[in-house]
DNA sequence: ATTGAAATATGTTCGTA
DNA sequence: TACGAACATATTTCAAT
């Protein structure tokens, strides 16, 4: 994988086979060769490029938590004791499921996590019963997402 | 797809199926079926079940930003004017491709957006030069995401 | 719900341009 | 880089249980 500060060059095919590919993981090669115009065989190796590059980092389907009757989302800022190891709080947090996300971050906290649960009640139970009582978090603020309204990948 | 206060039943193989499926979008039907010994019709069947339960909402290319240069994610809170319909302001965000993600959330901001920037000076210029000058936007407060440590979707 | 088998479609490799 | 052909796999459907 190429290093951060070197970015890989991509031509106009590689991103019309990538935008395909980023909205239907399963897309067939062989369909996407059919709408741009080469073969099967072309747009095969210049995956293999993209993948070596790094820029493809895999696959996923994509699960609607909804429909599991996951319904809360919700961002929780953390602030850590400053005798806190940071990474032994995100070790405990990365044991509680509901946690989905979690950043080190400037700013007022140490720590922005975003914890999905099936309703405000579930909600506060894993905010009482677990990561408040994580050892060196002192206090958290919670921000709950009331409707998401975009949600997509960077623009290719 | 179920309404959100009736959860999808899902058994034991399912999970399996989608656990799968989740880690490797284009995970043959074929191989999971030899993993998990059943037949690969079955699977098939299911997955066209779990379809149309709306469990499943697609599949992705995950693209990783850092291999084209955007090593910069922020949070940016949004206080939106009272008389501000936030509709608008979303529609204005949505034409930011920086913007990945859009909430409206309880407390203090209206709005919580994450954005993708190439580095700060880019950050610095989509918060100068687009956000701020949306219409009913009056003050931001952005934290950086200096490493993100966990990033998942729900545990089946 | 599950199976195996048949038909169709796709993935993959390779020699060549 | 791209192509087509050849081969290996996978997807999809279906009758039967």
């Amino acid at each position: 994988m190429k290093s951060s500060n070197e970015s890989v060059k991509i031509d106009g095919i590689d991103k019309e086979i990538l935008r395909f590919l980023m909205e239907d993981a399963r897309k067939p090669v062989l369909e996407i060769a059919r709408n741009i115009g080469i073969s099967g065989a072309a747009i095969h190796q210049r995956l293999r490029k993209l993948e070596a590059s790094g820029l493809i980092s895999g696959s996923k389907f994509i699960i609607n938590p909804k429909v599991l009757g996951y319904t809360t989302m919700a961002y929780i800022g953390i602030y850590l004791d400053k005798a806190m190891s940071n990474p032994l709080a995100v070790r405990e947090l990365s044991k509680i499921p509901e946690v989905l996300e979690c950043h080190y971050t400037t700013g007022n906290w140490s720590i922005l996590i975003k914890v999905l649960c099936r309703d405000n009640e579930h909600l506060m139970q894993v905010l009482n019963k677990q990561i408040q009582h994580i050892e060196g978090i002192s206090r958290t603020e919670t921000f709950i997402s009331l409707d998401q309204q975009i949600d997509r990948q960077i623009t290719i």
